[in-house]
DNA sequence: TTTTCTGAGTTTGACATTTGAACTCTGCTC
DNA sequence: GAGCAGAGTTCAAATGTCAAACTCAGAAAA
């Protein structure tokens, strides 16, 4: 990033009401929210699975349901498995959806920084094949979402696409 | 993003360990560690303008910026304001700094879904002065990072670049 | 020399949240 | 009408947060 150099910074150019970041970040305020939304992204949607996937505490999980549905970010859904009663799944918004970029961006710094560069997903274009990656582009420069694909890399699994 | 949709996903197909993601958010796992950074990437370093600015307090300021140190995403450096004692500044590494994409498709989104659309800084190519963003990029086709410019919008503030 | 000032903390004690275990509720299926 | 399973709620203990008061270091003023 850049600014001019002159001094030190003293305060930030724009206050914490009027800041994007600021304000999602309100929206996501801690680990297990982004823990449930990244299990979320994944197609993870019951109470159960992803309360044993990610080892969270059920009345800590109900409280952050709560919110990401309150936040629009997902929405509670009925379904049906087999024949047994109905029961409720959590699926993304698209608002919730649109957060992709983020938890990929995350997930992109995470496997550099700590992983040493291995990557457990691979991310490529649907329609080519090609690898992709998130960063900065010229406006309008950027693949939408719905053309991302995703495989696991190494450990096998039953997620995969074509 | 996408996946094969035969029947729900009953666990993510990374598990906690593996995933860079999963990773990344335990070394920033919550909001005060958000807005430290926000401040950090607008240039802010020192303790008592962190304070002020995202209204945190002290003690936990303190407890935050030693993980952060830690972690290696900022790092203590000695200043000295004009005649006064050594003081310490807070200033990002490269891996503090490579966090930018994640905070800007924060703020993207949160501009984008809490803002209607208002954004409060704008992000330009700083070499061609075109509009950039945060997306999905072939692998190799995103703009290095020393390249982008933002600015504030609208309030009159005392960041500006050229 | 002693005092004052200021940035960068630490300590304190009241308050809030998190945790894990146990309990509840609901409506199928046997 | 008993058992079962998913999706919660409730509880007490541990942990974390908050605001205010206190400490510490060293330069400068008195």
């Amino acid at each position: 990033m850049s600014n001019s150099e002159k001094g030190p910074v003293r305060e930030a150019p724009v206050s914490l009401t009027e800041c994007g970041a600021a304000l999602a970040i309100e929206q996501v305020p801690d680990r297990w929210t982004w823990l449930i939304l990244r299990e979320m992204f994944y197609g993870v949607s019951r109470f159960a699975d992803i309360q044993t996937d990610i080892g969270i505490p059920k009345s800590v999980l109900s409280g952050r349901l709560a919110q990401i549905v309150e936040n629009g970010l997902a929405k509670k859904e009925a379904y049906r498995d087999g024949s047994a009663r109905t029961r409720y799944a959590y699926v993304l918004t698209q608002k919730g959806r649109e957060l992709a970029p983020v938890i990929l961006a995350l997930m992109q710094w995470g496997d550099k920084h700590i992983k040493d560069g291995e990557s457990a997903l691979s991310l490529t274009d649907k329609r080519t094949g090609n690898p992709v990656k998130i960063g900065i582009v010229p406006k309008g420069g950027a693949l939408p979402l719905r053309w991302l694909n995703y495989t696991p890399v190494d450990q096998p699994s039953d997620v995969k696409d074509g």
